[in-house]
DNA sequence: TCCAAATGTTACAATAGTGTTACAATTTCA
DNA sequence: TGAAATTGTAACACTATTGTAACATTTGGA
């Protein structure tokens, strides 16, 4: 049974994006354009396990969208925010959101938040284990056949965001998107790189990490 | 482009009604009257992104329709039922239906489901089987006989374009500007390269590619 | 501040993919 | 039947893509 994950942002590029990504990772998703849709949505659909607000939000911000929706269920919830305030922080967090982050964000990270928070409330698996290949998001750390093996931080985040397309081709725009972030300006030979490196590093386990020629790159394990 | 949504139904009535409900919403809409039909127009219109089958039909039932339809392709099916037995629901998801609802219901309901599952689909391809081939595209993998056989960028894109084409003649014209692109500037002769290069690497799921003579290709399963 | 790690770009090598050509095979039709 | 049109296919040269090392910059800590 697929999870669901409300999106809400008054920036119709943003929710695409978000969208995209987390029905790509196989989530279920609703999107809302202010902090009343949202509230709206989620009255129609109980079953949504998580929302993520965006602060600055027309008709109502996330704020209040958020207070609203904590007095009346425990559904958790993610605040996105432009500004880097620390105060808005405390804010949010006094409101009873969950998690926090900041524009701009790479999908990667809001990807292992989602699946951070899930777990806490239903117990849900995040860290991987594929072959020889061990990969534990929270404490961010990776082995290859026992043996820790220490990544740099995007070398982690093109592995994670591969294992957790298993057996689907991930475009290099793709893994700039997610992983560079969406405001990313060179060129996506970066990617070609940042794989020579991350295979040369984890070693044996590059055997998981294939090219596909004209596409990109993909996660698989034949056994 | 607008969305195509099969629907079967043996009433004339809910055939007519969810019909005009789906026009008006700016929808392309074929009918059927039994899953025996819908298969048909389905084979006949592979441009068909839902399908919306009742359970009780004559002929063939929603069921059986549902269970060779999903051995075809991945296409969404919602399934519409006036028993609202357990039991039901949970056969029909067995049988590979991606939404199931209960008559009656409301037009805005089924709606929202339709675009919710479009919304889910959209920019998502589908695999194909026929006779002895596979073709799953987001994986990127073609199988013969169960063996997976690797292809080259254009050699899998004009594989697919023709299965999704079944049974109709596609141009060189055609495959040129779809797999190609619309600015190639070679001959029409590196198609017929493609297709001999295509032919040898799938070796007996060849028979499926057939020459016709002045006009182009076409993919036809004969059994 | 200084150093080490991380990162993006560039350049070049290796490889895989592609289009054209030429000729063979086949089909069409008068 | 035989010539013309069409298609099949092998061989070749050319292109595009990817791997990777080397280098210059940037970043983040001590």
């Amino acid at each position: 049974m697929k999870e669901t994950i409300l999106i809400a942002d008054d920036e119709v590029n943003m929710r695409i994006l978000i969208h995209d990504f987390l029905i790509s990772n196989n989530y279920e998703v609703f999107t809302a354009s202010n902090g009343r849709e949202a509230i709206d949505v989620l009255d129609q659909n109980p079953q949504v396990s998580l929302v993520i607000l965006d602060v600055m939000m027309p008709v109502m911000n996330g704020w209040k969208a958020c207070e609203i929706i904590k007095e009346k269920s425990d559904v958790p919830i993610i605040m996105l925010t432009a500004k880097s305030d620390e105060k808005d922080e405390l804010f949010s967090f006094k409101r009873g959101a969950d998690e926090y982050i900041k524009k701009p964000f790479s999908l990667v990270i809001l990807l292992a938040r989602i699946q951070s928070i899930l777990k806490r409330s239903i117990n849900r698996k995040r860290d991987y284990k594929r072959g020889c290949l061990v990969v534990e998001h929270e404490k961010h750390k990776v082995f290859v056949e026992g043996k820790e093996i220490i990544l740099s931080k995007f070398e982690f985040e093109i592995l994670y965001l591969l294992m957790a397309s298993e057996g689907r081709i991930v475009s290099r725009e793709k893994i700039i998107e997610s992983v560079f972030g969406f405001d990313y300006e060179g060129t996506a030979r970066a990617v070609d790189t940042q794989i020579t490196r991350l295979r040369k590093k984890i070693g044996v386990a590059k055997k998981y990490i294939k090219t596909v020629r004209g596409y990109g790159y993909k996660f698989e394990v034949n056994e």
